[in-house]
DNA sequence: ACCTGAACACCGTTCAAGT
DNA sequence: ACCTGAACACCGTTCAAGT
């Protein structure tokens, strides 16, 4: 994980791997099955950082601070998106994430089917806004820097509302993109909490 | 793009690709500077299939239709959600397509400030959509071979809710993922819809 | 202009061998 | 139980050389 976020998921080979600990590649392989068994366990490692949510109390509440917090674990391992499109095997951590967001959601009164259209609607927003973060440099400076090299090559007449956006918008003194990452999770909280009272049966709203 | 979508990213290398196109490996270099360039035509590649928007048409419809294309065309290359997590150099048809979604928010009556957040959002589900997606095995029945296999080796008591939503909802017959997309997708423009007469003063609204 | 062979500094992993 | 050396089949890319 230190080497991933260091300098990126390519520089984690098993030979640095094996240089960071002060052995050679081959022992590695007596600790571990393979490099597949290291990418598993990495993405089970960054979920286990997540706070979860804690099934039973305000829905809202709990899933606003998991949103946040697992927005800002993201942020620090950016690298671990690329590695979630390829695994297939969940470890008990992120397992036992998705059991606290699931129960959490449920306790709060969303039926089954309302709970797996909000889990995915929650995650692709939470995955998506990670992967879109990700493409961007690291440092707010850096993003100006990017954006100003973008528009000087680019014919400004043939993609106005690009141009608008950006000069007039993003290139602004006070714009940080991760600020839209609220605007995006309330509308979402809110919507989720409309069709609450509209949807389905469900269970008994508690609380 | 053939190799890629035929046996995955990893399967796209100079050697294999020169190998496609019955040239030596080194004859691939003569019309491309390095593997990044591929990379960054690919992903050029991909937006240049999504349907663009059509600024000045309603809004919502122009970004619904939009948003099942991108939704199909990343089904088809799920590989290239890796890439843009990656990639900051950004193709013709990739601000064509940009320009084109940030047209159709603007002229359907979005302040600057607005199309920033909606952007945002749209992409952000989007693109986490596809991640999810990418990360189930391609055929429906294969995701039920392996929520089975899951559960089997899973210590049902200490999930229930987990179990609950796997069980009871998600091998269900009928039950698709990719069904899910819509959801959400409404539940956003409908948010949308509604800040769009609260928030910011805006150019005056058409159509 | 377009292609190639040989070479370099890397990968993940197997296999047999050491302590 | 834990580690290693040598080897194999791969990478992307440089450089000098061919037509």
């Amino acid at each position: 994980m230190e080497l991933a976020d260091e300098q990126g998921l390519a520089a984690l080979t098993m030979r640095a791997l094996a240089r960071r600990l002060d052995r050679k590649p081959m022992a590695v392989y007596h600790h571990v099955r393979g490099k597949e068994e290291i990418l598993d366990g990495l993405v089970d490692m960054v979920f286990a950082q997540i706070q979860d949510p804690r099934p039973g109390r305000e829905w809202r509440e709990e899933m606003s601070a998991r949103c946040h917090s697992a927005r800002s674990v993201l942020g620090k391992h950016p690298w671990v998106i690329a590695l979630m499109e390829s695994r297939t095997n969940p470890g008990p951590a992120t397992i036992k994430h998705h059991d606290a967001v699931i129960g959490t959601l449920r306790q709060g009164g969303f039926s089954v089917a309302l709970t797996a259209h909000a889990y995915a609607l929650i995650d692709s927003y939470l995955y998506g806004f990670a992967v879109q973060e990700a493409g961007l440099p690291g440092e707010a400076d850096a993003v100006d820097e990017l954006a100003e090299e973008l528009m000087a090559a680019l014919p400004v007449e043939q993609y106005p509302h690009f141009v608008e956006l950006t000069v007039e918008h993003v290139l602004q003194p006070g714009y940080d993109f991760a600020d839209e990452f609220d605007f995006g999770l309330s509308l979402i909280l809110d919507g989720l909490d409309a069709r609450l009272g509209t949807l389905g049966p469900g269970t008994p709203r508690k609380r």
